[in-house]
DNA sequence: AGCACGCCGACT
DNA sequence: GTCGGCGTGCTC
C-alpha cells in the first residue's frame, strides 16, 4: 500500500481554457485527511508573481504524477474545510467537460457563483435588516398621532419580528431611511445583520387549486408514479393547456417528500410573474437564480440550495448546475427554447444536462413545451422519453385559426398586403387589439442611393447598415457600430437616399398613416431598452390603452394578450427558406407560439401569415395544428439529410483579423482528421457573414451517426489542433450539438 | 486566459 | 540609444 499521507499529490483544476489539470504538493502544515475533492486551494501558477497565486479546485489525490516530484510546486493555501463542489457534482461536471470537450477548470468554475470563484468564504452573506424592539410603542400610542409613516413601518415590523430588509422597507415607503433613523434614535428599532434567506412565502395561499382535466390528471399520475426513478417526460401542450398546473402538482409531491424541485425557465423578462405564481401557490422556501441578481444574492441563492434550505429552485440556463442535496424532480419549461444552449465559452445545453442529471440522481425530468424540439420528439419515438399530451386549452378557450395571405404578385403598402390591412380595420372596428410580428428592428434594413445604387454598409462587417429614423442614425446590428444618418450619397453626392425594405419602425409609421385614430405601440429592443419600459408597455396592453401592437419576436415568448384577436406575421418567408437546417422548425415554433399569444374563450382570434408559399407543406400542417404530421415531415427531411437528431454534429469555428487565416487554419485542422467510416466532414467554409466586427470567420462541420465514434475521434484530434501553429490573433472554438450552423 | 520574453520599427 | 507593438511559448 502506498503511503498516500506522506506522498499524496493533489490534482487540481484551474480556471484556464487549457484542457489539462495540474499536480501540486500539499501544503506542509495541513493534514491530508482534511483535503477532500471539491475544496478550493490557492496555488502558484505560471510566471505570475509569487504573491497571490490563483484559485483552483481539488479534483482528486493521486500517488503518482506524470512529472517528477521536484518539478511540482506546493499549494499556498487551503480555502475550504468542506467541499464547495460535492463528489457527485464533480462527477457530473467532469462528464460535461468530457462531452463538450471543454477545459475542466473552466467548467468547474463556471458552475459556481462569482464570489466563490474569487475566494470568498462559502457561507451565507449577510445583509442589513431592521428589527422592532420591545420598547417601541404600539400603533395607536398617542405619541404617534402626528407620525403616520412611523406607524405604517412599525406595523410592518411588528408583523415581521425577524426584521425587514432595505428592499422590503422600500416597498412600504420611499422615504423609509429617514423614518427608520428617527425610530432608531428613539430606541424603538435596531439595525441587524441577517443572512439573506429564501423568498418569504406569501402569508396565506390565496389561489385555490384549479380542477384538473383528464389529461392533466393522467400527466400528474404518470410522473408521480416515476418519482424516485429516472424517467424523462415530454409534457406536450399548447399555451393555456395547463402545463404549469401539472408542474405545480408534481412539485407539491416532491416537496412533501422533503425533496427539492429544480425548475428551469428560458431567459426572458417574465421571471417576476412566474415567481409570483410560485410564491402564491407554495408556502415552502423558494429561491431564484437569474441574471438580474447581484453577486451576493447569487451566492445566497446557491448556498440555500446546496444546504437544502430551499425546496424549490427556479432559474435560467446556468441554474442547471445548482447543487441539490435532495433532488426530487427537474423541470425544463419551454424545452425547445434556444436560450438553454450557451452560445459562447462552455457551450452546454441546460436541457441536455438536465436529462443527464436526472439519470445520475435517479429522478424524473419533465420537459415542457407547446412546440417540442425534434430532439425530444425523436427521444419519444425511441422510447427514451414518455410523451404526455395536453390536447386542450384549459377552460373553454379555442385555438385561433391560422390562415395564409398569398402575397404572390400582391400589391404591398410598405410590406402590408391589402387583405391584412382590411383585417386590421375590422379588428379595430370590433374594439379588439391587433398584433403584428416582424423580426426586424429599425426603419429599413437597407439604405440606397436612388441615383447610383450605392448601399450603406458596415466598415467592420459584411452587412448593410440599418436605418433608424427615430434616432436619425445608421446602425450595424451585428457589431453595434453606429453613425449619423447620411443626407447625401458618398459615391455620387446624390441627395436622394431611399429606404429599402421594412423594419418595425416603418411598419408602425405606415400603420399610423393608415389608421390615424388608432393607438399604436411598437415593442422591440430599441423601444424597451430603458429599464421598466417593457413592463410599462405590457401594462398598457393589458389595460387596453393600445389598439395595434407592432413587435419583434421578443413579443412571441411568454406573454399572453387576451384582447388580441388578430395576429399578423409579416416575414414568414425569410424563415421558411432560411440558411440553417433548423429554420423551418423554428418558424413552426414561432407561429405556434404566436398563435398562443392571442384570444380567449369568447374571442378565439385569427392568425394571418403573409407568404409567397401558401402551399408549403409545413405551413399547411401548421394551419391544421397537425404537429405530429409536421414533425413527421421535418423528421423525414432530417433523416434523409442525416442531420440532427439523426446524427451528432460538432462545429469547429475559427476567426482571425486577416482574411483567409481562419480558412487556412481549418484546412490544416481538417487534414489531421483521420479518415474513418461513419464520420463525415463538411467544409471548411467561410461563415455566412464572413467578416463580423472586423474578424474573418470560417467553420468546419463534423458529424456522425455514431456519437461515441465521433467523440473518440475528437479526443484524439483536439490535442493535435491545439498543437497546430496558428496566427496569434486566431481564435477557435468547438461547439458540440450546435444550435446554429452559421 | 494571463504573463513574460524577445524581436524589430520610430521616437525623445 | 529605449519605448512599445506584436508574435511566441508556457503554465504542475
Amino acid at each position: 500500500m502506498a503511503d498516500s499521507s506522506s506522498c499524496g499529490i493533489l490534482r487540481i483544476a484551474l480556471p484556464v481554457p487549457l484542457r489539462r489539470v495540474f499536480d501540486y504538493l500539499p501544503p506542509a502544515e495541513i493534514s491530508p485527511n482534511n483535503l477532500k475533492p471539491g475544496i478550493r486551494i490557492r496555488v502558484p501558477f505560471g510566471k505570475s508573481k509569487e504573491n497571490s497565486g490563483r484559485i483552483g479546485i481539488l479534483l482528486e489525490m493521486v500517488v503518482q504524477s506524470t512529472l517528477d516530484k521536484d518539478q511540482l510546486k506546493t499549494c499556498l493555501e487551503v480555502l475550504d474545510t468542506e467541499p464547495v463542489i460535492s463528489q457527485k457534482q464533480l462527477d457530473l461536471l467532469k462528464w460535461a467537460s468530457a462531452y463538450y470537450h471543454h477545459s475542466v477548470g473552466d467548467v468547474l468554475f463556471s458552475s459556481i457563483p462569482t464570489l466563490l470563484r474569487q475566494g470568498q468564504p462559502a457561507k451565507l452573506p449577510t445583509t442589513s435588516a431592521w428589527r422592532i424592539l420591545p420598547s417601541a410603542p404600539s400603533g395607536d400610542d398617542p405619541c404617534l398621532r402626528r407620525a403616520p409613516r412611523q406607524v405604517e413601518i412599525l406595523e410592518c415590523l411588528n408583523q415581521n419580528p425577524k426584521g425587514l430588509s432595505a428592499e422590503a422597507l422600500k416597498k412600504i415607503s420611499a422615504g423609509w431611511r429617514n423614518t427608520i433613523s428617527r425610530m432608531i434614535e428613539k430606541g424603538w428599532v435596531e439595525e441587524v445583520e441577517t443572512e439573506i434567506t429564501c423568498l418569504p412565502a406569501e402569508n396565506q395561499s390565496t389561489t385555490s387549486q384549479p380542477v384538473l382535466n383528464e389529461h392533466q390528471i393522467r400527466a400528474v399520475s404518470e410522473v408521480s408514479a416515476a418519482l424516485n426513478q429516472f424517467q424523462v417526460f415530454l409534457l406536450d401542450g399548447v399555451t393555456g393547456s395547463g402545463k404549469t398546473e401539472v408542474y405545480f402538482r408534481v412539485i407539491e409531491k416532491v416537496v412533501s417528500n422533503q425533496q427539492q424541485a429544480l425548475v428551469l425557465i428560458p431567459e426572458i423578462g417574465l421571471t417576476a410573474q412566474l415567481i409570483d405564481r410560485f410564491r402564491s401557490r407554495f408556502s415552502c422556501p423558494i429561491t431564484v437564480l437569474h441574471s438580474g441578481l447581484s453577486d451576493k444574492e447569487r451566492l445566497s441563492a446557491w448556498l440555500l440550495a446546496q444546504e437544502g434550505k430551499a425546496a424549490i429552485i427556479i432559474g435560467t440556463r446556468s441554474a442547471i448546475w445548482t447543487p441539490l442535496p435532495a433532488p426530487g424532480v427537474i423541470i425544463v419549461d419551454e424545452e425547445h427554447d434556444t436560450s438553454y444552449k450557451q452560445q459562447d465559452g462552455f457551450r452546454y445545453s441546460a436541457r441536455d444536462i438536465a436529462i443527464v442529471r436526472g439519470q445520475r440522481d435517479k429522478i424524473p425530468v419533465i420537459l415542457g413545451s407547446a412546440t417540442p424540439s425534434l430532439e425530444s420528439l425523436n427521444n419519444v419515438r425511441q422510447n427514451k422519453c414518455q410523451h404526455l399530451i395536453l390536447p386542450e386549452r384549459a377552460g373553454d378557450a379555442v385555438q385561433p385559426a391560422i390562415r395564409f395571405l398569398d402575397i404572390r404578385n400582391a400589391e404591398l403598402t410598405n410590406g402590408l398586403s391589402r387583405p391584412l390591412i382590411k383585417k386590421i380595420k375590422d379588428c379595430l372596428k370590433d374594439n379588439k387589439q391587433a398584433l403584428l410580428f416582424l423580426n426586424r428592428r429599425g426603419f429599413s434594413p437597407v439604405m440606397m442611393c436612388h441615383h447610383c445604387g450605392w448601399i450603406a454598409n458596415c466598415r467592420h462587417c459584411d452587412a448593410n447598415l440599418t436605418f433608424h429614423q427615430g434616432a436619425r442614425q445608421m446602425r450595424c446590428h451585428h457589431c453595434g457600430s453606429q453613425q449619423r444618418m447620411l443626407t447625401e450619397c458618398p459615391d455620387c453626392q446624390g441627395s436622394e437616399l431611399i429606404p429599402v425594405g421594412q423594419g418595425t419602425e416603418q411598419i408602425t409609421q405606415t400603420l399610423e398613416e393608415l389608421f390615424p385614430d388608432a393607438r399604436i405601440l411598437r415593442i422591440d429592443r430599441d423601444s424597451t431598452s430603458r429599464k421598466g419600459e417593457m413592463d410599462r408597455m405590457l401594462a398598457m396592453i393589458h389595460n387596453n390603452e393600445v389598439d395595434i401592437l407592432v413587435g419583434t419576436q421578443m413579443l412571441s415568448k411568454g406573454h399572453h394578450f387576451p384582447d388580441v384577436t388578430l395576429v399578423g406575421v409579416l416575414d414568414a418567408d425569410n424563415r421558411l427558406y432560411g440558411a440553417d437546417f433548423r429554420s423551418t422548425e423554428r418558424l413552426a415554433q414561432l407561429i405556434t407560439q404566436v398563435a398562443g399569444r392571442a384570444g380567449r374563450a369568447e374571442h378565439p382570434g385569427e392568425v394571418y401569415i403573409q407568404t409567397h408559399h401558401p402551399d408549403h407543406p409545413v405551413l399547411q400542417s401548421l394551419a391544421r395544428y397537425d404537429f405530429s404530421g409536421l414533425a413527421d415531415q421535418l423528421m423525414a427531411e432530417r433523416s434523409e439529410a442525416m442531420l440532427p437528431p439523426f446524427a451528432s454534429m460538432v462545429i469547429i469555428r475559427a476567426e482571425a483579423i486577416r482574411a483567409g487565416d481562419a480558412m487556412t487554419f481549418l484546412h490544416g485542422a481538417k487534414t489531421q482528421i483521420p479518415t474513418i467510416d461513419g464520420i463525415e466532414v463538411w467544409g471548411p467554409v467561410v461563415a455566412q457573414m464572413e467578416r463580423r466586427a472586423g474578424r474573418y470567420r470560417a467553420q468546419l462541420i463534423i458529424q456522425s451517426t455514431q456519437r461515441q465514434l465521433l467523440h473518440r475521434m475528437l479526443d484524439d484530434w483536439i490535442p493535435k489542433v491545439e498543437n497546430m501553429k496558428k496566427p496569434y490573433n486566431l481564435r477557435w472554438s468547438l461547439d458540440v450539438d450546435p444550435q446554429d450552423t452559421f
